[in-house]
DNA sequence: GTTATTTTGGGGAATTCTGGCAAAATTTGA
DNA sequence: TCAAATTTTGCCAGAATTCCCCAAAATAAC
């Protein structure tokens, strides 16, 4: 499980330092830690884990999606995508293709959510976030019993 | 079960120590045990157990919130959260960003809430619980017949 | 084949984090 | 009421993290 936000800057190479308790995080579960990276919904770059990805192939074979939907995400996820390990500080490189889809230049914030961790440019992310809080108190409600 | 309320002070470096009586209830029921702490509704940090944050994450999936609320809900909850272990002392670290949210400088009010556990701004807490104390009663009789 | 340019790796300083000792305070029991 | 045990807290030192910078290696261009 992925927790906490960070805030980073790439390096002059383009380079993304990895929080380390992130890094924890993957190690805890996996034998050789790698990072996929892909797309994400709100213009942010999101990273998973080796067997999160297996897992999402292999919901998709469940019937919610045509199989002509299914070869077209994979194109997307897939082809955006790119699966990383870091060095041994602790760095990878993003996809140039991916840094601008998330409108990232040099401030990065990270943020832990659950299951996955996102990357997101630190401006774009914090006009995001301050719309975001207004209804979290709403949906905490249905969600939190 | 968490009960209790008890004043304690952060240490310089920002640590808390967690109350003996609230370690030994998460270590009754749990094998590693761990504090989740997030933004709670009211201007406060709520503590989880692991457990419990495993329960909420499954309940999210019942479609009583769409895709869209689940990620931003997860951005929030996980992004401003920790997962944290107290030391061989009982003392954990509170997020910068939970510090902020809840107003707490250095006197911490906690509040046993029989699922989750608070911490409060004693000050902040103080002028709270005048207040929902008047509305108590009125609640109470409709909780207990 | 030689020169630019980009990519990769690592050293080391500033800062932050972590762990533990020991004093102070509180609780417990006699 | 007093002593013993436990809990909390202030302080300090060692460890770890991040980030900037530079050097080596690889790749591309001329």
């Amino acid at each position: 499980m992925f927790f906490g936000t960070y805030t980073h800057n790439l390096d002059d190479a383009g380079r993304l330092t990895i929080p380390s308790k992130l890094r924890e995080s993957v190690a805890e579960h996996e034998h050789s830690p790698r990072l996929f990276l892909t797309c994400g919904a709100e213009r942010c770059i999101v990273a998973y884990t080796q067997s999160r990805v297996s897992d999402i192939m292999a919901g998709m074979r469940d019937g919610s999606v045509s199989r002509r939907q299914a070869r077209e995400f994979k194109r997307i996820f897939g082809g955006e995508g790119a699966m990383e390990a870091w060095d041994k500080q602790g760095r990878i490189m993003l996809p140039d293709t991916l840094k601008a889809y998330a409108g990232i230049s040099r401030e990065i914030t990270i943020v832990g959510a659950m299951d996955c961790f996102e990357i997101w440019d630190t401006a774009a992310y914090e006009r995001h976030r301050k719309a975001a809080r207004a209804s979290y108190d709403k949906v905490a409600g249905k969600v939190i019993q």
